[in-house]
DNA sequence: GTGGTCTAGACCACT
DNA sequence: GTGGTCTAGACCACA
């Protein structure tokens, strides 16, 4: 289900974090699903339990997931409303990014497209 | 001339190899263009001479700049066609960006416009 | 495991770099094993951290190694295959020795000797 | 006549003592030869004199080239023969990368070949 | 003066 | 524990 790459620059917690919550946007984890035991995660994913856990941490932080002690964590129930706010914020980054390729030659067209085929990608059906 | 944000999460040596970078880019750096030295670049910006040389030498490695020991560093004369060719890759990460926030419920009319802008402030001029 | 001579031209970094590379080409390190600590392998050849670090860096950006931060480094999948490319290259090197030595008075006869002399000597045993 | 690479990892001046040294066993300069000034050749090339000074030293070390002060520089009536010990030492190297090259997959018959190809186009008439 | 290497020692985030 | 970044200060060869 997870696919963490050690190599990336971005840290495993992080990578898991971002996961849970595409899920989450995607509608394969809905509100009231229980995720996965920290331990038994970090035996599937040969990572330290302490990893999981401060993943869980955060997201339970953000409001997206909630934890009940000696049961398990659970997807929120307006988890995917919290979801949206949050990523909205990344409009800027996406506009940097988007300025940095038209400094490198990219064309205004090209850059539409590529937004189009993504958005068109995105994976949930709710066209 | 430069600007380093030293609370970034991004470190220093990399907010210059940057900046450098979208100067030769905007054409603020020009081929043959001489660097500030180590040292005085150092001084101006409050950061260690070490910190500079890794930058520098970053950017010497991508093929960007030149450096002639006991002279200084140069604008190398193919800088922009290899930034051009490093930065198109970063299209990649523009798309899953854009999906990511499609996913978050962003419209792609919203999308198109955030390029469209971006595009034109890209502060360039070769439309 | 490291010979290191404090007294060449050559930097100590660079040093480490090559016996790195000649280990993987000749199977004494392979894909996937753990490279020494930074810090364990300072202590062993008494050289500063930092300077270990570079080396490192070096080899990660050519792609022979890969580093994990907080778990360690280790020899790429792939490291062989790079190191035969990147070294195919000296082959211009190769050629311009050559060139000299003949300018010298050294015969054909020799050279194809000494060829075949350090060909034998390699070290690895493929033939 | 002479060619130097400002970017390269090699000192000028040890350039200008090679391109000497190769000349003179290439018989493009000969014993009695006088060499351009000091100040010519720092015009020429656009290097500064002291460096064109530190390789005629060296040059007159070696017993390459003699200077009567106030007069110039000569070649030496046995700059060959002292060039050509010299250079013999070199055969050290040639054997090392040799190895190198083996060890990154090179045949014999590739290297065989590449010395092959080397002697025949060393650049001078006596074969 | 220039770039390049190295040491010593510190701090950080991540596992 | 790990790798990564940074500072401070030194020394070197080269121009």
């Amino acid at each position: 289900m997870f696919q963490i790459d050690a190599m990336s620059r971005q840290p495993v917690y992080e990578q898991l974090v971002e996961q849970i919550e595409r899920f989450v946007l995607t509608g394969i984890l809905n509100p009231g699903d229980q995720l996965p035991s920290v331990r038994s995660l970090s035996v599937e994913l040969s990572i330290n339990p302490n990893t999981i856990q401060k993943a869980y941490t955060e997201l339970d932080t953000k409001g997206i997931i909630y934890s009940i002690p000696g049961i398990g964590c659970f997807v929120a129930e307006n988890a995917k409303e919290v979801l949206s706010v949050l990523t909205r914020r990344k409009l800027t980054e996406f506009k940097a990014l988007a300025k940095e390729l038209a400094l490198a030659g990219v064309s205004l067209e090209e850059l539409k497209g590529a937004a189009t085929t993504a958005y068109y990608e995105r994976g949930v059906k709710n066209d």
